[in-house]
DNA sequence: TCACTAACGGGTCTGTGGTTCCGTTAGTGA
DNA sequence: TCACTAACGGAACCACAGACCCGTTAGTGA
């Protein structure tokens, strides 16, 4: 803690980087498997083929882990689709979050990604990182709507993207109900209709 | 596991359910000051003063403990208060949930329980129907709302005041957002603007 | 009021998640 | 290509969450 250096930062390249590759890539299979309350690192060290001691000296606890995981996943990005209307990109959106959340891999991965974030403020730290990074990627969308004259002048374009996913993360986690394409499809056209209305608008000129 | 009687359920008078609340009440705090990963039963023992054989023998597991104890507060139910029109009322909800996930005890004890319910399904069932039951209480606005012509006929009303919730719990469980008044405020125009654009509608009359 | 036994609880034991030690392997810079 | 040392990894070690045993307390029905 107080005399520097991080195991990892020195010789960054070559076996380290492999190491951290392989047990990262271990430890995205185990939180799928067994969620965040069942792992447990020396499992992950078995899976990555590496020493437990390696692990505990690199990332010490779980939430460590996944917080370096989740910055690992931050940095590959996906693409978005550009359909010409708001609602047809939000739409877009909207069907690749609940594609995402509703493949059974996929879907535990992010639910034990959030759990993992609940009890960690540095974990929460880098999750909000990964979800501020893909919401970033999905606003050029709202803008080109505004240039459009879809919605007002002054919609803040994050709020606006935040609103299509939020109904879908609802479902996972807390109402657990269907998860299908018309409940994708109703998130994007509520949150078009709220954007044409005007709710986003930010009087301050202020973002969150 | 095969012969049957749980623990608690032959004599569920006298000690047996003082011992229950005292414990639900001990986990509470727990869970709220802890998390959901730093909870152990014997500590919950210890602060409900009743020996950790009896949290063992009654809940066996964390998990178990949380679905008791969220099957305990889906009991105990808030009023709703009424303003007259559509918009009223969802502002009306949405702060009242923007207090509760605020509110540094709430929150936190919140955040613990959908953690709890990401890993276990038990768990799970019970989140889900505690929130079945707050949104059943709050449903009857958007029937008001549909009778006075404010939002079209065959308006699913759980769907409504769920879309107003969505946004507040995405703030705090995954983008970290700030989640102030204004914030809940703008949760329940979208809603409202959505649910009177008839994105809502269930076309089939079957309700989630 | 009394007999019956469900449910509690102190004490002890154990499996395992996590730590430490120290020898080995392999990046890195000259 | 060589010396230096960061980083890895097997093995022994430890602490503690959770299981178990068995004697005690107190609901319940007659």
């Amino acid at each position: 803690m107080t005399d520097g250096v991080e195991p990892g930062t020195v010789r960054p390249g070559g076996r380290t980087a492999r190491v951290r590759e392989a047990v990262l890539r271990a430890a995205e299979d185990a939180l799928t498997e067994q969620g965040f309350t069942g792992l447990d690192l020396a499992d992950v060290a078995r899976r990555a083929q590496v020493g437990k001691t390696t692990v505990y000296r690199r990332w010490g606890t779980v939430t460590g882990l996944v917080a370096d995981l989740l910055q690992d996943m931050a940095e590959q990005s996906a693409p978005r689709s550009e359909t010409g209307s708001l609602l047809g990109d939000l739409t877009a959106n909207a069907r690749l979050v609940q594609r995402t959340l509703t493949d059974p891999r996929q879907g535990a991965l992010f639910k034990a990604l959030i759990a993992a974030a609940t009890g960690d403020v540095k974990t929460a730290a880098a999750l909000h990182r990964f979800y501020d990074i893909r919401v970033r990627e999905w606003a050029p969308c709202v803008r080109q709507a505004v240039e459009r004259g879809e919605v007002p002048e002054g919609t803040d374009p994050h709020d606006v993207i935040r609103a299509v996913s939020a109904p879908l993360y609802y479902h996972l986690l807390i109402s657990g109900g269907r998860l299908d394409e018309p409940t994708a499809d109703r998130a994007a056209e509520a949150a078009a209709m709220a954007a044409r209305a005007g709710v986003f608008v930010r009087v301050g000129g202020k973002h969150a």
